[in-house]
DNA sequence: CACGATTCTTGCCCATCGTGCAAAATTGCA
DNA sequence: TGCAATTTTGCACGATGGGCAAGAATCGTG
């Protein structure tokens, strides 16, 4: 199972993995604030110095999963047949994210009640995500939608809305399967 | 023109609105980053401890006027006529934001072009629209919103929906005026 | 394989930050 | 006016982010 790239780039790779894995790790056990950037450091067996070099701060650390998953929904959107709407193509974007990410998988689930709780992490995740809505809306336009201003207003949309599924979802403690309500809730919003 | 309160009340909302004010002021001159929270609390004659008595962070500082908006917007929303859906009742609403603070006020401008270009600010003022939507749920469910996942999701998709507005006009140099613009995308949003 | 060129890691340093604490200053109230 | 409550300030401390240069690891090529 020899992953693609040059050596170098795969222990880069395992290097920033280690580092989000142990900073998630430490971050779910003791809490956030009782984490240091020196701690994952540690844990990992590599510098102070070293963490910075791959991330700006421990939310970005703890976040990085999440910014992966971004990158692939990205992709999942690009991927849809150019003959679907926008919003279609969005919301079977984000059925097929579920697919590749297991939403029953624990430690997501950890996560989720994490950044729910944590202000900083919140504050870090939303900023992530209104860069990612200028992406979305590249793609959306680049895929066809009838206008700039419409693409922008259903990234954003689309966001918010999953954004909030994600959250009633974890409020709920998780009792109706997230795909389903993110499904409902996309389902509820039209545009014109 | 005696504001309401004690003398210790109305020195502690100077205090504060001067901080908010120099962070702002000194933070559109030099760029945030060559602003320290020391500066700001020369700039008012306060010590940086005292600073710290106000605000978190220079971040928090400079969005101290966004979070006020946020309250007189929340208090529009409560005073609208309980005969008003929750979609109309928001569109009105920001109507009457509009109204009150001057959307061409050049401060304002200023700010706005400072908060789409600094990613800390934006994850800031992302951090407290989060917040915010919860509150305006809230208010929304009590205004008598079917359900609460419909108030989530209109509050998530209503605060989508201006920061976009926002941006745009933005982007496009406030060409055409904001409460158009605002009004426009709010409208092309419809939920079932 | 060898070796020069890249790239990554580390340690050191420093300005800044956020905050607990206690003393000093200011304001409120009787 | 004088005591109580609140606010300001200085001090100290651990933590942070990032510039810099030396050392280590990896790469590509001959």
């Amino acid at each position: 199972m020899e992953s693609v790239g040059t050596l170098r780039e795969r222990k880069k790779a395992a290097t920033r993995q280690s580092l989000h894995e142990a900073a998630l790790r430490l971050a779910m056990a003791g809490g956030l604030d009782d984490v240091t950037v020196e701690d994952i450091a540690d844990e990992v067996g590599v510098s102070r110095r070293t963490f910075s070099n791959y991330f700006a701060n421990k939310e970005d650390a703890v976040l990085y999963a999440d910014r992966v998953r971004t990158r692939t929904l990205l992709d999942l959107v690009r991927a849809r047949p150019a003959s679907e709407k926008s919003w279609q193509a969005l919301r079977h974007s984000v059925t097929g994210l579920y697919g590749v990410f297991t939403p029953r998988d624990p430690v997501w689930v950890a996560q989720l009640r994490l950044l729910r709780r944590h202000p900083s992490l919140l504050a870090r995740q939303a900023a992530d995500q209104i860069e990612l809505e200028r992406e979305l809306a590249e793609v959306l336009l680049a895929r066809g939608a009838s206008d700039a201003e419409l693409a922008r207003l259903m990234a954003a949309t689309f966001l918010a809305a999953t954004r909030t599924a994600g959250a009633l979802w974890f409020e709920s403690g998780g009792e109706q399967p997230l795909p389903e309500l993110v499904d409902r809730l996309l389902d509820r919003v039209r545009f014109h």
